[in-house]
DNA sequence: CTTTATTTTCAAAATATTTTGAAAATTCAA
DNA sequence: TTGAATTTTCAAAATATTTTGAAAATAAAG
């Protein structure tokens, strides 16, 4: 397979790949495109080799920005904004499980620790299984959430390289 | 809080936690609903308790049993079918991650296996960057596949139990 | 300042997804 | 069998999301 076959088949399923995960097709194929390129990219390159209009490469870009994932480079001499992405996997992966931690794991745990302490009959067979589902997700968001906190801060190597013989 | 308003509470944002995770709005509602039900409910039941259409219930609540995480349940003597959840949030999500390994991540990891042989120029800076990006992410990948892997085999609290031990 | 290149915004259009509801299929009891 | 209860299907409608593109805003150069 030549590069420019490649190059599309890898866009186009890390888009698909991102739509799974809550992320828009176009924002993930941007940042694919982005993580392949040697250089970095201008709005009108990516609008070219996408397909898209300029609006929307602007607010995927901004996006990915505010995600942590891309950064602006300012090309000296040059007029234009250049985008380059994050290549280091690990990096891009610890960037993505700290903005989703904040943004969904604890707000989420948040309103569970709420829902924990309801009022009414605690023998009620309606109100036990509320409260232990509730607390049992609790529990487990507690656990992950340290989980991926040790994840971001430490090492690559060192931390899977640590758990795979840990576990082998 | 009173169990009503509580319910209602962690039926919404847990329905809207699953759209962040490609999973819709509805599925995760009646999956929320079904948690905290202490006995198994009617496609009637969660028509009403939701406000939703039959044919969308019963598309939904097919969609939870094709990911093992809902199964119908006869009651001698009734005629219709009762449904129910998983309540042992452990078991939920292992059975989570093995479908959505078994959905995206091998098939992605498929893909990129094929994508780092790529014909041309090796020497060539955007062939370089490719192949090393695509194979960035694929030993990540594979790191990530045998994590989970463990971790659906593993037993909760000995799982956890080590890796926090190790880690702190 | 004025002009021109570039970026940003956002209402409207296009597209995609979800939901409905009624008809068809199935299941079970009599 | 037959018929009533129940479940399933799926085209059409409703809703939600994404994309466009042109106008407004901004930034740099002359």
């Amino acid at each position: 397979m030549k590069l420019p076959e490649a190059k599309n088949q890898f866009i186009s399923s890390w888009g698909a790949f991102g739509t799974h995960w809550g992320i828009n097709r176009t924002m993930a194929q941007i940042h694919a495109l982005l993580m392949i390129s040697a250089d970095p990219l201008t709005q009108d390159d990516i609008m070219e080799e996408l397909e898209i209009s300029r609006g929307n490469v602007n607010m995927n870009i901004r996006e990915l920005i505010s995600w942590g994932l891309v950064e602006r480079v300012i090309l000296p001499g040059e007029r234009r904004e250049y985008f380059n992405a994050e290549k280091d996997i690990w990096k891009v992966a610890t960037q993505i499980i700290r903005e989703r931690k904040k943004r969904e794991l604890d707000p989420m745990l948040k309103l569970l620790a709420q829902l924990e302490n309801i009022d009414g009959d605690k023998k009620d067979k309606q109100v036990k299984q509320f409260t232990e589902t509730v607390s049992g997700i609790r529990k487990f968001g507690k656990h992950a959430d340290q989980v991926l906190e040790l994840m971001v801060k430490a090492d690559e190597n060192w931390f899977l390289g640590n758990l795979l013989k840990l576990l082998k």
